[in-house]
DNA sequence: TCTGGGGTCCTAGGACCC
DNA sequence: TCTGGGGTCCTAGGACCC
C-alpha cells in the first residue's frame, strides 16, 4: 500500500471572507477599507486590518482607527452561496475535504500525485481556480500535518501560498510566537508568557508534565504534541455538526418576561425549522444568557426522547427560561440564545447492543436485528453509543 | 472599548449503576 | 451492614475558533 510521507495536506482559507465578497460584488469597495457589520465588526478587509481594525471589535472603535472605512451590513445568504461555490472547487480538487468553517477546509491530496501533480502545484491551481470560478482570494498552506498546514496558511495570509517541506518543519515552527498555535488564545498565551515562554521553540523545551500542570490535562498534552510537531489526525470527511444554535443580543434596556418569551418563541421556531431542514433531531436544549456585566450563564435540560418538534422543544425552553427569571431580574439580561445539542439523524433508531456467546458485544447480531426490522436497504450506518460515542461504522450496501 | 452570531472541545461534580 | 472501584450521563462553566 502506498503511504504518502510528503507535505500532502492543504489548509485552504479564504481571506477576509465576508469583506472579500463585498469587494467582489461592488467595484466601489475594492482597494478601500471595508467593514462588515454595524455595532460589532464581523469582518474587515485587509485595507482596514492594516489600520488596526479587528474582527469582533466594537464599531465605534473601528471607525476611530479607520474613519474612511465603508461600513456595509452583512449579507449572509451571499456568503453562504459563495462558500458553497468554493467548496465545489475544493471537491473538484480532491474528494478528501474536511470543512472547518464557512471559509476554510483541509484537503488531502496525497493520492493525487500521478494524476494531478505535486501538492504545491495542486495548491497553486486551487488558488487560481477559486479566483477564476468564484472571484475570491484564498490562501493555502501545505504541510505534512493538519496543524502545520493551518499554521502555514496563517503565516502566508493574505493571498498567499506556503509549503512547509518535511525536512524544514521545526525550523519553520520553533521561531513562531506561541499565539500562532491553533488553540492558544488570550488566556493560554498569558499563562505561557507569565512562565517566560514566547516562542513555540521555548514551549517545546518544556516537559509535558510541566505544561499539563500549567494548562490542564488536555491543553497541556495538546500543546506539547503540537510544539513537537506531532499531529497524527487524518483529514476527516465525515464530520457532522454536534449542535445548532441561535441567539440575539438585546442591548441594555430592561426586558419584561413577556418580551423574553416572545423572543424565545421566535428563536425556537427558527431553530426547529433548521433542525428539520437538516433532518436531525435533538435531545438537549440549552438556554444561553448574557448579563449587563457581560457574565454568562447556561441552563440546560435533556429530554427523554429526541425530537424535532417545535412544541416539545418550546416547552423545554420555556421551562428553562422560567427558572432563570429570578437570575435575569437580578443581573439584567443583554443576550438570549438557545442551542440544541445531542443531535442525531431524524431516522435514527437506538437499540441495546446484544452480547455474543462469549459475553462480548455483538455488532453483527445487532445489525441483523435492525435489518430484519427495517429492511436491509434502510440500514445505512451504525453508530456505537456509550463507551466510544460517535464511532461510526459505514455499512456496505448489500 | 463596551463588545455579534455561529460553532467545537474540555473539565468537574453529582446522580446513578454494576 | 458497610464497603471499593469503575463506568456513564447530565449539568454548568470556560477557552477557543471563525
Amino acid at each position: 500500500m502506498f503511504v504518502s510521507t510528503g507535505a500532502t495536506i492543504l489548509h485552504a482559507d479564504l481571506d477576509a471572507f465576508y469583506a472579500s465578497v463585498e469587494q467582489r460584488d461592488d467595484a466601489a469597495l475594492r482597494g478601500r477599507p471595508v467593514i462588515v457589520g454595524g455595532g460589532v465588526v464581523l469582518a474587515c478587509s485587509y485595507e482596514a486590518k492594516r489600520l488596526g481594525v479587528r474582527t469582533a471589535m466594537g464599531g465605534r472603535q473601528a471607525l476611530r482607527l479607520c474613519p474612511h472605512a465603508r461600513v456595509v451590513p452583512p449579507r449572509m445568504s451571499a456568503y453562504s452561496t459563495a462558500s458553497k461555490a468554493v467548496f465545489e472547487v475544493f471537491r473538484d480538487t480532491t474528494p478528501l475535504v474536511e470543512a472547518l468553517s464557512i471559509d476554510e477546509a483541509f484537503l488531502d491530496v496525497g493520492g493525487l500525485r500521478k494524476i494531478a501533480g505535486a501538492p504545491a502545484d495542486i495548491a497553486a491551481k486551487l488558488r487560481a481556480d477559486v479566483l477564476a470560478r468564484v472571484g475570491l482570494p484564498i490562501t493555502v498552506g501545505v504541510a505534512r500535518t493538519k496543524f502545520l498546514a493551518k499554521v502555514a496558511s496563517g503565516v502566508a495570509k493574505p493571498d498567499g501560498l506556503l509549503v512547509v517541506e518535511p525536512d524544514g518543519e521545526l525550523a519553520f515552527l520553533h521561531p513562531l510566537p506561541v499565539e500562532r498555535l491553533w488553540g492558544v488564545g488570550k488566556v493560554t498565551a498569558a499563562k505561557l508568557h507569565d512562565a517566560g515562554l514566547s516562542t513555540v521553540g521555548e514551549v517545546a523545551e518544556l516537559a509535558e508534565t510541566a505544561l499539563v500542570s500549567m494548562l490542564g490535562r488536555a491543553s497541556g498534552r495538546h500543546l506539547h504534541a503540537l510544539a513537537h510537531n506531532r499531529d497524527p489526525r487524518r483529514v476527516n470527511t465525515g464530520r457532522r455538526r454536534r449542535s445548532m444554535g441561535s441567539q440575539r443580543a438585546l442591548g441594555r434596556r430592561e426586558r419584561s418576561p413577556d418580551e423574553l418569551d416572545q423572543m424565545l418563541v421566535s428563536i425556537v421556531d427558527r431553530l426547529c425549522r433548521r433542525l428539520r431542514g437538516a433532518h436531525r433531531v435533538c435531545r438537549t436544549v440549552v438556554l444561553r444568557l448574557r448579563f449587563a456585566d457581560f457574565s454568562r450563564a447556561t441552563r440546560s435540560r435533556t429530554m427523554v426522547q429526541a425530537t424535532d418538534e417545535t412544541t416539545a422543544i418550546l416547552i423545554t425552553a420555556r421551562t428553562l427560561l422560567r427558572d432563570a427569571l429570578p437570575m435575569i431580574a437580578e443581573r439584567g439580561i443583554t443576550l438570549i440564545g438557545l442551542s440544541l445539542s445531542n443531535l442525531d439523524n431524524d431516522n435514527a433508531v437506538q437499540l441495546a447492543l446484544p452480547f455474543d456467546e462469549h459475553g462480548g458485544p455483538a455488532l453483527d447480531i445487532a445489525l441483523d436485528r435492525l435489518r430484519d426490522r427495517y429492511g436491509s436497504k434502510a440500514v445505512t450506518r451504525a453508530v456505537l453509543l456509550g463507551h466510544d460515542p460517535g464511532i461510526s461504522v459505514p455499512l456496505l450496501p448489500d
